[in-house]
DNA sequence: TTGACATGCAAGTTTTTACTTGCCTATTAT
DNA sequence: ATAATAGGCAAGTAAAAACTTGCATGTCAA
């Protein structure tokens, strides 16, 4: 599976944003730290954070019986990179040329 | 199903993204153009389609018997400005900051 | 006006993904 | 030592996505 399946893949599903961007207000969480907030049972946190991990979006350090969970924003900067700056025309002008293509009778 | 959540559904699989770098090579196709190229059915494709549009990435019109897709650049900023600027951190201080937080013996 | 073309619609199947449950291990604190 | 805590692993279930098939409709061209 490609970077950029993974990637997406991790980013599709509300949950694991949720969980980025609770790590976004306080990085370094605990699991149980994570679970306390969230409306899942460990599990589905341990199995959404490693999606997460697996797309490199989440990286981990253990201190003892505690797994600590830290943000990968350079994944992130790839997905803009590949698939938004790419397709980022002028912005005004793109949005004008839109509009006028739909509104175009086939007259061309 | 808030916008961001068609968003990143629609860009989650691989075979709409492929669409969607089509689409970027060559604005306007009908559904039949963008078939011939692909290795999925009709069916497939008008599937696909369907997400994209819904997503507001994909915007039709018809000439004829024909349909006219063309992308809408539009929502992807808006996933930049909540999802890749958000996490955005001065990306070399944030490598090293995740470095060393990762490599602590948690004597912290 | 008839045949070929472009697409739609609907239902069924297969594959993936998300979630749950139960039990196991290691670490910490008393 | 032993309780409580933090987390892992595996197998099952449920829900959602992706893909297929068959038939129907509207448009164009000869």
């Amino acid at each position: 599976m490609s970077d950029a399946d993974l990637l997406f893949k991790a980013l599709a599903d509300p949950g694991r944003r949720k969980l980025m961007d609770r790590l976004h207000a306080h990085d370094g969480q605990t699991l149980s730290e994570l679970c306390r907030h969230l409306d899942m049972t460990r599990q589905g946190v341990t199995q959404h954070l490693a999606l997460l991990e697996a797309a490199n979006l989440v990286a981990v350090r253990w201190r003892g019986r505690e797994k600590l969970h830290f943000l990968n924003p350079v994944p992130l900067q790839e997905i803009y990179d590949r698939w938004i700056r790419k397709f980022e025309r002028p912005r005004l002008k793109a949005l004008r040329d839109l509009k006028r293509r739909l509104e175009e009778d086939g007259e061309d």
